[in-house]
DNA sequence: GACTTTCGGTGTGCCGCATT
DNA sequence: AATGCGGCACACCGAAAGTC
């Protein structure tokens, strides 16, 4: 993307070299660099870009493609995603033109795309190998590194920890292993060049919990939260042991998941990390990490995503903890590529939250009004797909089961010819029992017979009159030699499923004709 | 121009219910 | 039990539009 951009930026210098050029190289420029402005960098940048893209028209002409607009965009990438020279869209364009390639359709291609990204997402992220086949490692960090603690560790630390020994509360770390692969934090030297990091909760030595600091911090809240509300009720002196007690049952409760997170968002990243000391039950450890090529934008990152922590955070926690701890962080000094623990002894700084068990109680309230609304969309739903079954079933069976109870078993011999009017009424082919007969009927009797009577024998209080019985017969024995029915059956076969039809084709034709 | 896909119209068969 | 009616589901067909 950046070549591309540049690129394009020395062309447009050529071509025009107005100022309007230098606009879009210098949007280039910002976008692709680490922020020389800081958190104005983008803005800026989008500033030069909306500019650029309005006075466009003025040099070129029919240009204004789906292309130039997309550049409008890519100020917001920035934001979210640091240097686009870290991006790449050749996996997309691949994905895109294979998928042009094997498209099915001429239409919904928004859907299409989006189950086809769900697909590739879902096989890319199945174990490429079993198990079995690899060594058995432990997780964990390792590879301890002996860097200076930042000023930003020294805040996190203080935040959470009230020791004041803090080169033995706080050790760093460059890689460590989950579920077999290594993450390489940015003090590595084989670090990639994306700026990322994470957070490690940890209660012990075995039991290392990972996120984002946006996850750490709200999981931090909500178990403060959970342990002051168990302390309120118990109203003692040990309440808050209590509570730690049950922060460390929770942190078990969401290991896995934090884990898979963290597996998804750093499998490309290259992330020191932070471990906190093991004399208290609960730990944070934070990962943080930075890149050579741009000192700067690691903390531009951070204090990025200290604001949207800070305002996912909730209200009741600002007040009672402060700052957000990434708030805090985005103060620190640039000399914090390293991997920190800290042990959270501070327990002091668990705060009651009145509201938030009522919160808790509304949520789960919703949780199960939903639940019990998609059960019952789902017995709908079941209810109507036993519909068709039986719908399906029944056809099946009158098209290939129904007849076996009346097929004969005594090895009668049927004949294979049935003459009426010189016509072989057995060749007659038809698609089952049903059709076969509606045709024969045709055959035998008039259209003006057919919707002028009714089925033989016929009643005295009926005003039709019966069709003709000996013809009637014809049709019934052609019935039964046709489908090689038994004699003895026959009638039951009559009453059961041909009769009804007979009587709805009779009805029909008459129907057909007033129409 | 051949082919595919979608859509609407039509015919047909079947079913449920009420009436005779 | 036979008859009549209304409605639904499905198959089939042709027209229209899109694609190559």
């Amino acid at each position: 993307m950046r070549k591309r951009c540049s690129l394009l930026s020395r062309i447009r210098l050529v071509v025009h070299g107005t100022g309007n050029g230098l606009k879009f190289i210098r949007f280039c420029d910002l976008l692709h660099g680490p922020r020389t402005l800081g958190d104005a960098t983008e803005i800026i940048a989008n500033e030069l870009m909306i500019n650029y893209y309005r006075d466009h028209q003025s040099f070129y002409t029919s240009i204004q493609n789906f292309v130039l607009h997309l550049h409008v965009h890519y100020a917001n990438q920035y934001r979210l995603h640091g240097s686009l020279s870290n991006l790449g869209t050749f996996g997309q364009e691949s994905l895109l033109g294979h998928f042009a390639k094997n498209r099915h359709g001429t239409h919904h291609f928004g859907e299409l795309i989006t189950n086809n990204y769900n697909v590739d997402f879902t096989i890319h992220n199945q174990p490429n190998s079993h198990s079995s086949s690899r060594n058995i490692e432990i997780d964990g960090i390792f590879d301890l590194h002996d860097s200076s603690i930042s000023r930003a560790l020294h805040e996190y630390h203080n935040a959470l920890c009230i020791c004041d020994k803090i080169d033995q509360c706080i050790s760093i770390y460059r890689r460590c292993r989950l579920k077999h692969t290594i993450y390489h934090s940015l003090l590595y030297r084989r670090r990639g060049s994306s700026v990322s990091y994470f957070v490690q909760y940890s209660k012990g030595h075995d039991d290392n919990l990972f996120g984002s600091l946006e996850d750490c911090n709200s999981e931090y809240a909500r178990l403060t939260r959970l342990s002051q509300d168990q302390a309120d009720d118990q109203n003692d002196d040990d309440s808050i042991q209590d509570a730690i007690n049950m922060i460390n049952s929770s942190m078990k409760n969401i290991r896995s998941s934090k884990i898979d997170r963290t597996r998804l968002s750093s499998s490309t990243s290259s992330s020191p990390r932070i471990s906190t000391c093991a004399q208290t039950p609960e730990k944070i450890d934070v990962e943080v990490s930075d890149s050579d090529d741009e000192e700067n934008s690691f903390f531009d990152c951070r204090k990025r995503t200290k604001k949207t922590l800070f305002e996912s955070s909730s209200k009741k926690r600002r007040s009672t903890i402060g700052k957000p701890l990434t708030q805090r962080v985005s103060t620190a000094s640039n000399d914090e590529n390293s991997t920190i623990t800290m042990s959270n002894k501070n327990k002091s700084n668990i705060q009651s939250e009145s509201n938030v068990l009522q919160d808790i109680d509304n949520r789960v309230n919703q949780l199960n009004e939903k639940l019990i609304s998609n059960s019952s969309k789902f017995d709908q739903l079941m209810q109507k797909l036993y519909v068709k079954i039986d719908r399906l079933t029944s056809n099946i069976n009158v098209h290939k089961h129904a007849l076996e109870p009346y097929v004969d078993k005594t090895g009668e011999t049927f004949p294979d010819v049935l003459m009426f009017n010189n016509y072989n009424l057995l060749d007659l082919m038809a698609t089952d029992y049903g059709n076969y007969a509606r045709k024969i009927l045709r055959i035998v009797f008039s259209q003006d017979e057919l919707k002028s009577s009714i089925l033989p024998p016929g009643k005295p209080h009926l005003r039709r009159q019966p069709l003709d019985q000996d013809r009637f017969k014809i049709c019934m024995d052609a019935i039964r030699y046709k489908f090689k029915l038994d004699a003895v059956n026959f009638g039951l076969f009559y009453r059961a499923l041909l009769r009804r039809k007979l009587t709805d084709f009779l009805i029909e034709e008459r129907r057909r004709q007033s129409t």
